[in-house]
RNA sequence: GGCGCUAUCGUCUAGGGGACUAGGACGGGGCCCUCUCAAGGCCCAAACACGGGUUCGAAUCCCGUUAGCGCUACCA
């Protein structure tokens, strides 16, 4: 097997803004083939719209990538950098006679298409350009005159097989000659894209359905350039939860705010891969390793997804219990530090007891902020009693504080700071109190937490230690009698 | 308007002519478990857009209609 018998793809973003749920998602399915079929994974940064483009967002890609872990190889292209090559290929175009001159100004053209649209009609360049002779032509371009390249369209049909629509077919008359590069002499994006996929010798392009329509228009300049076509693949889109295209006003749409919202990014990827792939039967969560593996083009949907929140959140819970707490360690640390819990030294020194409590947490977590959420009463000497928890399970002050009294002795007197010993006596108070064993678990988990939610009451005086247990009980003791 | 793409529960989807009384998951409702909350288990409601064909037989194939979306720049 030959290198060119390798697949070559690329996820080319422009640097306009952050790394949209979208972009990721058509990111990880361009690494997911490249990864399977032992090809390549190319980053070309599309910045060739420089008034839009900033370094801040070519960051924020790199980032966004990184953390999804979806790895390129080789260096970073450029587009901009990649000026020449673009300006050689549209004089290439013109010198065979695949694109003409045209000198039609945008404002003549704007006129022109307001015309056409006040009569219905559908507007579509006349070609006016393409009949100069050639004497006026260089006439023009001699006196100075602006002009722009325009790709002549030829009679036909240019069609595709897509890899995920199958045939595609476009009446080239319904394409107008299209411009390839500007009269400042950059190019527009048809032209950059070809002319850079044709030099990374690209062989799979695979990209937002809503480059179907540019399609026709870069296969008539591969031919015109002489290139080989490389395969298409046209992704569905992703849209809101009013079925409109996904944006800013749909809540978080970067993949940073993700993280940040405490996402496992094996999670987001799980989930972005569902939307627009499915590897068929009932299999949904999956390692990135068994999404690997399960992949194939057929699985890839036509329909646009919707993008839905709440389906993602699960999924993160599901993430979170399942990978093994050496995996997640890592990914709730930072958080804990940054929440003022601990110090890195602290949770060196615990180890153990912190993967512990981690396991206690993330059962009932969908996110790393919530495990954090919970986390606080571990760590810290003092905590805060929520209102509807004192409200709810320390209705009786007084009843409250003689419960918690009772159950201190208990706990104090047990034989053993373990499970068995603690909840003997425990519920041996109960019984011989005649109340049941949640009279006296709720108000002692205020106590202890100062929340009504929380892991069961034995784990938790466990995880807690003893010396901590009874303080928040005398604390909470105190804090009653007021 | 033109061109293109798409069409199974509210959402993500399985399904590729008979196995469909259309399966799973999220979300919703109920029950179980239970010291709270989760997790987990069980159950319920919920869909083949419409109309024509093809066929002995259509969610599956074909054609229309409708609807949604995308593109329609000297943006990418």
């Amino acid at each position: 097997m030959t290198n060119s018998n390798k697949p070559r793809l690329r996820f080319a973003p422009s640097p306009t803004g952050y790394l949209h749920v979208g972009g990721a998602r058509t990111a990880l399915f361009n690494w997911l083939y490249a990864r399977k079929y032992g090809g390549e994974f190319l980053l070309r940064i599309e910045d060739t719209d420089k008034a839009r483009s900033t370094e801040e967002s070519t960051r924020a890609i790199f980032d966004g990538m990184l953390w999804l872990g979806l790895n390129w190889d080789n260096g970073v292209v450029y587009q901009g950098a990649n000026l020449p090559r673009h300006q050689a290929d549209a004089r290439k175009l013109l010198e065979t006679g695949a694109a003409y001159r045209c000198f039609c100004t945008p404002a003549e053209l704007d006129e022109r298409r307001r015309e056409a649209e006040s009569r219905k009609e559908a507007f579509k360049y006349d070609r006016r350009c393409d009949r100069l002779s050639r004497d006026e032509v260089e006439r023009r371009v001699a006196a100075g005159e602006p002009y722009v390249v325009r790709f002549r369209v030829p009679e036909g049909t240019t069609e595709w097989n897509d890899l995920v629509h199958e045939k595609i077919a476009f009446p080239n008359k319904d394409i107008e000659d299209f411009v390839v590069l500007r009269s400042d002499a950059t190019p527009i994006y048809n032209l950059a894209v070809v002319s850079d996929d044709i030099a990374m010798s690209i062989t799979v392009v695979m990209r937002g359905d809503d480059h179907i329509s540019n399609t026709p228009k870069q296969i008539l300049l591969y031919r015109a350039l002489g290139a080989p076509l490389p395969t298409f693949a046209h992704l569905p889109m992703i849209h809101g939860l009013d079925g409109k295209k996904l944006s800013k006003r749909h809540g978080a749409t970067a993949v940073g705010d993700y993280q940040h919202y405490g996402l496992l990014p094996g999670a987001m990827l799980n989930f972005l891969a569902l939307l627009g792939w499915s590897p068929g039967g009932d299999r949904e969560v999956m390692t990135m390793p068994e999404m690997l593996e399960l992949f194939s083009v057929d699985g890839l949907q036509k329909k646009a997804a919707i993008f839905d929140p709440k389906k993602l959140e699960w999924m993160n819970g599901q993430h979170l219990s399942m990978i093994s707490l050496e995996e997640l360690e890592p990914r709730v640390t930072p958080a804990i530090i940054t929440a003022r819990l601990a110090t890195e030294e602290e949770l060196v020194e615990r180890r153990d007891w912190y993967l512990r409590l981690l396991d206690l947490l993330r059962v009932r977590s969908r996110t790393i902020d919530d495990i954090v959420r919970q986390a606080g009463p571990y760590f810290l000497e003092d905590i805060e009693y929520e209102p509807a928890a004192v409200a709810k399970n320390w209705k009786d002050p007084v009843e409250a504080s003689e419960l918690l009294r009772a159950a201190r002795k208990a706990l104090a007197g047990a034989p053993a700071w373990e499970a068995g010993p603690l909840e003997a006596s425990l519920r041996g108070l109960a019984e011989s109190r005649g109340v049941s064993a949640g009279k006296i678990f709720q108000p002692l988990r205020v106590a202890l937490t100062g929340l009504t939610v929380s892991p069961g009451i034995f784990e938790m005086l466990i995880q807690m230690g003893r010396d901590l247990s009874l303080k928040r009980i005398d604390k909470a003791l105190l804090v009653l009698a007021a």
